[in-house]
RNA sequence: CGGGGCGUAGCUCAGCCUGGCUAGAGCGCUUGCUUCGGGAGCAAGAGGCCGGAGGUUCAAAUCCUCUCGCCCCGACCA
């Protein structure tokens, strides 16, 4: 009995992304083009994210510093293969205080340039490091087109950067960062992953190479969900980081740079959500359980208003993040429907009949399943309730995932399949043209070289060469 | 930057073609009463410089010109 029934998936995948985010309460456009409001319920999941992810950070050996918003002209632009990826795509303050600027200020799309410049300072001598830096901030990229979420002119993130004395130890912060992500994406969003590295056109404009996690959407469609760069000695040698080694000479650092952003959000939505709205991962959910109290009359409001506030209590002592619903003006339905929409994981409706009965519905948002439980033990049924919860999302997305990726073996087959969605592993010669070639003709990029892939040496599938046997996933993204 | 929409109440929109009384509806909001186990009912209210600027006209939400902005689809990208 919908009254305001959302867009569908089937109907139109995307108005239903849009229908969800204003559904839950999310995020609005704002009076800027191509920005966001994010509000307290999406910021609130944004949060729950950077927690979990600060605490990795810390735990990996990395501090939280703050760089500035505005990068110089001449600084941003010292890095060739940088400026041309990212000068297109920037915002640059000519003016301030009234007057022109003698130099313009580019609006950070990415802080490399300016955090270089300030290691460079930094660093003399091999003693000093590694520098192993953080920081969450926001960027500006002046985008053509715009999704709440997925790409929005200003969004948020944490750019990590670092660097170190060799090469070696230099990679291995890249694929320690690159399995946190890894980690956080598959057991704090419940949406599995691939790890793998970029072709030569898709990696990060000024790295040796780009390391990136790739995630399947409801619709089949990739969506990159975090990066890690090996910078080389690009960066330092562009911005000076210079220091004097073990053997006393003078020797160009190693440097990486890793991030994730509020498009995590957009992936949480696209992976878990469903007709009825979105569905938010326990670990992530502000409110992980809520309790929706039904009564009539006064006498008995107060009653279940009290038990109501007892079960939250008694939630709580066990961590769950508890909320009871004890709005007035609104009756039960209607909050049933509100939290259904924002995607609580578990709703407890709990009226006379319970209170008699001593028990309450508990209801899971994941599959809709209502059961009868004691009060007396929510505070044990419902922690294990939510990791259950947990675990079913990321069976779900993963069970989703692992049946539309798909081994093609000529290109033929892979235009042909590539409408219905999915990740095609083909043989790819790593030729650039021809990846531009396969991306003009069916508009799917490769998403990755997974790093897990076996060898299974055979003839490229476009141009027939014999390649080496890594298979390339490609598909259409976002 | 191309292609399509749209700007009228907080939201979704009608009214515009064919100018004319006091600019409308539904939802939401406020107050009160009755309600309360999956989107309640009745009653009384509040709320609009019709995106902006010019013009035509006795008269403009409506016609003309110009402008600003946003959304959606495509090319660029996390």
């Amino acid at each position: 009995m919908a009254r305001q029934a959302l867009t569908t998936r089937a109907e139109d995948y995307a108005q239903w992304y849009l229908d969800v985010i204003a559904a839950a309460d999310m995020a609005e456009h704002a009076p800027v083009k191509g920005c966001m409001i994010i509000k307290p319920w999406g910021y609130g999941i944004w949060e729950r994210m950077q927690q979990s992810l600060d605490k990795a950070f810390k735990e990996t050996g990395h501090e939280n510093a703050y760089f500035p918003l505005f990068i110089p002209k001449s600084l941003l632009m010292k890095e060739a293969e940088h400026v041309e990826g990212f000068a297109p795509e920037c915002a640059v303050v000519t003016h301030g205080g009234g007057k022109e600027l003698e130099e313009p200020l580019y609006v950070r799309p990415t802080s490399e340039a300016i955090i270089c410049a300030s290691y460079a300072n930094w660093v003399k001598s091999w003693r000093d490091l590694p520098i192993k830096l953080n920081q969450w901030a926001n960027v500006v990229r002046w985008e053509m087109r715009t999704r709440l979420f997925l790409r929005t002119t200003e969004f948020l993130w944490q750019e990590g950067h670092t660097v170190h004395e060799t090469h070696d130890e230099a990679r291995e912060e890249v694929f320690t960062m690159l399995d946190v992500y890894a980690r956080f994406a598959e057991e704090v969003m419940a949406i599995p992953v691939i790890r793998g590295k970029k072709s030569e056109a898709e990696k990060f404009p000024g790295a040796d190479d780009t390391y990136c996690i790739e995630a399947m959407m409801q619709d089949g469609k990739a969506l990159q969900a975090g990066t890690s760069h090996d910078l080389g000695q690009n960066f330092a040698k562009t911005y000076g980081i210079q220091f004097q080694g073990r053997d006393g000479t003078n020797q160009h650092a190693w440097s990486t740079s890793w991030g994730v952003s509020t498009r995590l959000v957009g992936a949480l939505i696209m992976a878990h959500a469903d007709d009825s709205g979105m569905v938010v991962p326990p670990l992530l959910a502000t409110i992980q359980a809520v309790v929706v109290p039904i009564f009539k009359g006064d006498d008995e409001a107060a009653a279940m208003v009290a038990d109501a506030k007892a079960m939250v209590a008694a939630m709580a002592t066990a961590g769950v993040r508890a909320k009871a619903d004890l709005r007035d003006n609104l009756r039960p339905g209607p909050k049933f429907f509100e939290w259904e929409k924002k995607g609580v994981p578990v709703r407890i409706e709990y009226g006379a009949r319970d209170k008699a009965a001593g028990t309450c519905i508990v209801v899971r948002r994941d599959t809709g399943e209502k059961t009868t439980l004691p009060v007396a033990s929510l505070a044990t049924d419902v922690p294990r309730l939510l990791a259950e919860i947990q675990a079913n999302l990321y069976a779900k997305a993963k069970a989703h995932r692992d049946a539309r990726i798909f081994d093609v073996e000529t290109y033929d087959e892979f235009k042909a399949r590539i409408d219905g969605g999915g990740f095609f592993r083909m043989r790819f010669c790593g030729d650039r043209a021809v990846e531009a070639r396969i991306k003009e003709e069916t508009k799917a990029t490769i998403r990755c070289f997974p790093l897990d892939a076996q060898a299974d040496p055979g003839p490229c599938a476009v141009t027939g060469v014999p390649t080496n046997g890594v298979r390339a996933i490609f598909a259409r993204a976002y």
